[in-house]
DNA sequence: CGACTTTGACCCGCGC
DNA sequence: GCGCGGGTCAAAGTCG
């Protein structure tokens, strides 16, 4: 149904920054859009917004801006392909299904596996952005270009989107959220049933 | 009791 | 070829 290659139109990196980048004197506290608690876009999303579950007002406070790469640490798609990944001949979730097998040869197919990401540069104070999907956090990490991206994982059964947050030190208030990988599933039913396909997300 | 977070270790890719 | 940095895993701990 959905069509599993979706993301083909879309582009594989954006940049949502808080409207006045360089924050003027009043800086515009543009807390991220609460996205209209918990409520995912029910059927009627108006805007195609990468993150499924949201529904940005407008452009008002939020600009999506297609960017070449480069954002956060390093999201850059080193060959320059980006989509891809889910067609790939053997390994098309290497990182995942090796929690299958806990063999370290199965290791080395976890890496290389490039999905299309969706940056985001919010201004919150919370980490985890409410985007309507239930994420699990796999790991933390001090990287150099931010203070410690948490690195997050759909929870839904069969969805592979991965989510990675990051602080800037600069502005502890920005948040950059990554998404990878596109949902199989609706906000709506991220905790399991897969009945209402409401959009194929991305 | 189950789900989730934390944290250290491990592995891989890339640059030098 | 080596070292560094980044990303992921998995065990242990915590919370609801």
């Amino acid at each position: 149904m959905e069509g599993s290659d979706q993301g083909v139109g879309v582009p594989s990196f954006y940049v949502l920054e808080v409207n006045p980048p360089p924050l003027p004197t009043q800086m515009q506290e543009v807390e991220f859009p609460q996205p209209v608690e918990h409520v995912p876009t029910h059927g009627g999303r108006a805007n195609p917004s990468p993150i499924s579950g949201y529904s940005f007002q407008n452009s008002a406070d939020f600009s999506i801006s297609e960017k070449p790469q480069e954002v956060g640490t390093s999201l850059e798609p080193k060959d320059g392909n980006d989509q891809i990944i889910s067609s790939s001949k053997d390994g098309a979730n290497s990182w995942w299904k090796r929690s299958a097998t806990t063999e370290k040869s199965k290791m080395k197919v976890r890496r290389k596996m490039r999905e299309p990401r969706f940056c985001f540069q919010t201004r919150s104070d919370v980490d985890v952005l409410d985007d309507g999907y239930k994420w699990r956090k796999y790991g933390q990490k001090v990287v150099k270009n931010s203070l410690h991206p948490s690195y997050y994982r759909c929870t839904h059964t069969n969805c592979r989107v991965k989510k990675r947050v990051e602080r800037l030190s600069e502005d502890c208030r920005m948040v950059i959220t990554t998404y990878e990988g596109r949902h199989t599933h609706s906000p709506c039913d991220d905790t399991n049933s897969s009945e209402h396909n409401c959009f194929s997300s991305f």
